[in-house]
RNA sequence: GGACCGGUAGUUCAGCUGGUUAGAAUGCCGGCCUGUCACGCCGGAGGUCGCGGGUUCGAGUCCCGUCCGGUCCGCCA
């Protein structure tokens, strides 16, 4: 049918009969000349009929926006003056000599045009036409494309693709499960996979040495623009490798990717502890593209109340911190009181600040409401620490470490976005040396990645200070946004129950949830570990997307449902009957 | 579970302190046009102002509820 895509003609097929198959993109009706941009995946040609060919023109008046025709025609270059630079084929046109409408089209709901912006509900209703759009088309290519060379990496390498179950049973990612009722087994339920985690440390016992997968995940959790229900994991593990190994194999495997796909070079990743992003960033995931870091001060502010910056008694902050604005002198009254607002979200109870209108003036060139609680020497302390200089606007925080940290650490997002201080460039790093465990809000401790990650310690250390442990564990970071992370994970049974034990997990619950996964490990498990890469993310953070929507050709919407499809629905009386299930509430149907 | 923003023509939006017939652009339909490329010109059609209730002489506008979409917190690696 098709003898070249549109996008692929150029000047080399002057001369050549060429079929095309595509939409009609638009068409341009003068009267005596049509012209159609005839639009495939490839790209956009322009075709011309001119009325000596009647049949044909006939035809081309007829059509309208998105029918899709074959088009045979003559490649010919365009006349003197006509060529668009624009226009990846603007050289050439095409000569139409027959048009045969394959199908027609409605009236589309919205036009496809790079000019319209469009709500995304209605682009998701209609999604097969929102991903016409080049702009869509590309972003799915590009998708294919750097997955290809991930697997091509990870084959040269010699790891196995093999694929996990999706029903299964629930894995301790301490997410919420989506589940399956089985029929087979009434009353019981399989989980979808919130990660191949268990079945991958399975495998590595099973001696496949190398895994990966391009793995589908669930998670039951509310959205956010970087968080779908379900999502794309490109999940890796390897058996008698360090953790020096897996970092350095899956910095290169990214780095190879940016070079390839958009030629630029990552160059060497830094590592950095999470303490350190903790105390200077406020983050575990710092944008290291900003060049303004959370400055500890608490050491100067012994004699200041913090109560004047609506913040806690003294002896409740754990943390009080600086943070520097380079030339934040500008914003307004009111852009603080939205900032005031905005760390609010994170609990912050306050935001005290100071403008630094001219610092050579000392005391005198200072605005600030703080001010007068604030002994001159703190002050000129305070400045002389962060480097403050004229034009610049300083916050502070002081609170417990947690809200600091969250509040402050977002607001450096925020205030460096909204000030254009974000560099454009390129910022990967490890964060490495992650705790074992956190608290939980309840006071108990919970992994802080998941309980097979190994501790950098042994068993008896971790026993004697659980909260202070580091484990074996890793996150790759590019841009302020997480892309992957892993560990080591834990292939000794004392150690293994050690973990359970600070976890508070019974060995009887331990073996309910996951005795597969322990009774494999005491069949001979080699040590192992890996990580997981979010394939969305890394795709939506190569294209520049604002959400991961754009890289996803069937999203849900915030409330996880599916415009297209009307996902999810009701299902039968007699489903439910053969599953044993029955409504609580069932809506009563109208009558 | 919570905070905030939005919902008006197919689409993107405007619509002031409530006031007569709800507008614009674009798309769509018809006519004209032989070199456009977001073609142009002329004409036309197109609305349950998300839904329900309330206040009022009168509601797109104010109030309450609800649904949908989005951003975020909680939650979630």
């Amino acid at each position: 049918m098709r003898s070249h895509y549109c996008g692929e003609l150029n000047e080399k097929n002057v001369g050549q009969e060429v079929s095309l198959c595509g939409w009609v993109h638009r068409r341009r009706d003068h009267g005596g000349v049509i012209f159609l941009d005839m639009r495939d995946l490839e790209g956009i040609a322009q075709v011309v009929f001119d009325p000596d060919i009647e049949e044909s023109f006939a035809l081309a008046e007829s059509v309208r926006s998105e029918y899709v025709l074959q088009i045979r025609g003559i490649v010919r270059p365009r006349p003197e003056g006509t060529t668009n630079a624009d226009m990846g084929t603007g050289m050439i046109e095409v000569l139409g000599k027959e048009l045969i409408i394959l199908s027609e089209a409605k009236t589309p709901p919205f036009m496809l045009d790079e000019h319209s912006d469009v709500g995304e509900d209605i682009r998701l209703r209609y999604r097969y036409i929102d991903l016409r759009r080049p702009e869509m088309a590309e972003r799915l290519r590009f998708r294919s494309k750097v997955t290809n060379t991930l697997r091509n990496f990870l084959d040269d390498n010699g790891f196995l693709d093999i694929e996990t179950p999706i029903l299964t049973k629930a894995t301790p990612e301490g997410a919420r499960d989506y589940l399956v009722p089985s029929r087979t087994h009434q009353g019981k339920f399989f989980a979808l996979p919130q990660s191949p985690q268990l079945f991958k440390q399975i495998l590595m016992v099973a001696g496949m040495d190398r895994y990966y997968q391009i793995a589908k995940c669930f998670r039951d959790e509310d959205l956010r623009a970087d968080r779908q229900p379900e999502f794309t994991q490109v999940d890796i593990e390897t058996s008698f490798m360090n953790e020096e190994q897996i970092m350095s194999m899956n910095e290169e495997m990214i780095r190879q990717v940016f070079k390839k796909h958009l030629d630029v070079d990552l160059g060497e990743f830094p590592r950095m502890t999470f303490a350190e992003a903790m105390r200077r960033y406020g983050s575990d995931k710092p944008d290291l593209r900003i060049d303004m870091e959370l400055v500890d001060i608490a050491d100067l502010m012994k004699s200041v109340d913090f109560k004047v910056f609506s913040g806690p008694a003294n002896d409740e902050a754990s943390r009080v911190v600086a943070l520097r604005v380079p030339g934040g002198g500008s914003l307004s009254r009111k852009i603080i009181d939205d900032y005031t607002k905005y760390v609010g979200i994170f609990g912050a109870k306050g935001l005290a600040w100071i403008k630094i209108n001219d610092l050579s003036a000392g005391i005198e060139g200072l605005q600030s409401p703080i001010l007068k609680f604030m002994p001159e020497d703190v002050v000129n302390g305070v400045l002389e620490r962060i480097g403050a200089q004229t034009g610049d606007l300083v916050f502070f925080g002081a609170d417990k470490a947690k809200i600091v940290n969250e509040a402050i650490g977002a607001l450096r997002l925020k205030v460096a976005e909204d000030l254009n201080l974000v560099a454009d460039k390129w910022a990967p790093l490890w964060v490495v040396d992650f705790p074992m465990f956190e608290f939980a809000s309840d006071g108990s401790l919970t992994p802080l990645h998941h309980p097979f990650t190994a501790p950098s310690c042994s068993p008896e250390e971790l026993k004697a200070n659980p909260e202070t442990a580091l484990s074996r564990a890793y996150d790759m970071v590019l841009n302020g946004t997480e892309l992957g992370g892993g560990s080591i994970r834990i292939n000794d049974s004392a150690m293994q129950q050690s973990v359970f034990d600070i976890l508070g997990i019974s060995e009887e619950e331990a073996n309910e949830k996951f005795g597969f996964l322990l009774s494999a490990l005491s069949y001979g498990c080699p040590p192992h570990g890996g990580l997981a890469f979010g394939l969305d993310r890394l795709i939506m953070l190569m294209t520049g997307a604002n959400s991961i929507r754009e890289v996803i050709a069937f999203p849900k919407t915030q409330s996880a449902s599916c415009p297209l499809t009307e996902a999810p629905g009701e299902v039968s009386s007699k489903q439910l009957r053969e599953l044993n299930i029955r409504l609580r509430e069932v809506a009563k149907e109208a009558q």
